[in-house]
DNA sequence: GGCAGTTCCTTTGAGCTTAAAATATTCTGG
DNA sequence: CCAGAATATTTTAAGCTCAAAGGAACTGCC
């Protein structure tokens, strides 16, 4: 029973922790690029998938909802970021890949985000962080990997 | 360079936990209580607070901002899980505090809450709990402090 | 060929979230 | 006392989020 409590008091911290990393991450995305944390993630997961995804595809990558993507895409496109194309032989489907325009924005985007990420974990030494990476490596190795793309 | 890296690496490793884990206690609250996250974060700051908590503090408590408050109560006290009564003394304020029902019904979701997180952490040992939490405590303690109730 | 079931995507409705504006009340300095 | 500043809360507008429903297109089977 003691083992439960200690594991909700971890539980409580890791989300305070994550929580507060993840407000901070918002407000500079907000002043410095005028973007958000969905918009960086779908520009993310964009820039490793050269040729583009599938909706479909984007959001499990994502682990969101089909039609959260819809929305995020849409304002996307909006501003020039990204664009969606049909697929060769399947009307339903779109593939949607980051414009030049894209790639440039999420380039300087990320290299901001690694620095604050860097700088709002300092006060964790780079060996524990390499340690705590490995631990935690294989405990969020995926279950049931339905996602093997 | 390689450090920064390194605190990225940790950080999508611990992003990738807690959003996990936030998403099945979600789906729990949800099909068990029909109730949601903020609700349960709001109920259980509440109940650390027998006698109740102006809006304006519980939204510092909960840190989120003060409308966001306002709806979430609004429908906690449509389902009569919590009241809000005139502060004495200033006509602008309102005490919010766990009604009878709201009280038991909260004892019931902690005690499957804790059990849940026990289940989701499974996988790693009470012992190493133990450590990380308390090399967590000392990096999340809060350096503006400015909540002392 | 045709129709039944599946897949892909968007729409809809409800709730969460914030920043900023709006209301109402209280406090403060003159 | 009273005007202006400060405080407490709600409202508003925009975006994120999901589940569920809807429309279009594809696939397989007869």
């Amino acid at each position: 029973m003691s083992d439960a409590k200690d594991r909700l008091r971890l539980w409580l911290r890791l989300l305070k922790l994550t929580r507060r990393t993840e407000a901070e991450l918002r407000d500079r995305l907000r002043s410095d690029f005028a973007t958000t944390l969905p918009r960086f993630d779908v520009m993310a997961a964009l820039s490793q998938h050269e040729d583009g995804l599938k909706m479909s595809h984007l959001s499990a990558v994502l682990r969101v909802s089909n039609g959260n993507v819809t929305g995020i895409v849409d304002r996307l496109v909006d501003e020039g970021f990204v664009e969606r194309r049909p697929v060769a032989g399947d009307r339903r489907a779109m593939i949607v890949r980051l414009t030049k325009s894209g790639r440039d924005e999420f380039a300087r985007q990320a290299a901001a985000h690694e620095g604050w990420i860097d700088a709002l974990l300092q006060d964790i030494p780079a060996e524990e962080a390499r340690q705590l990476s490995a631990r935690l490596a294989h405990l969020t190795q995926d279950k049931e990997s339905a996602d093997a793309v």
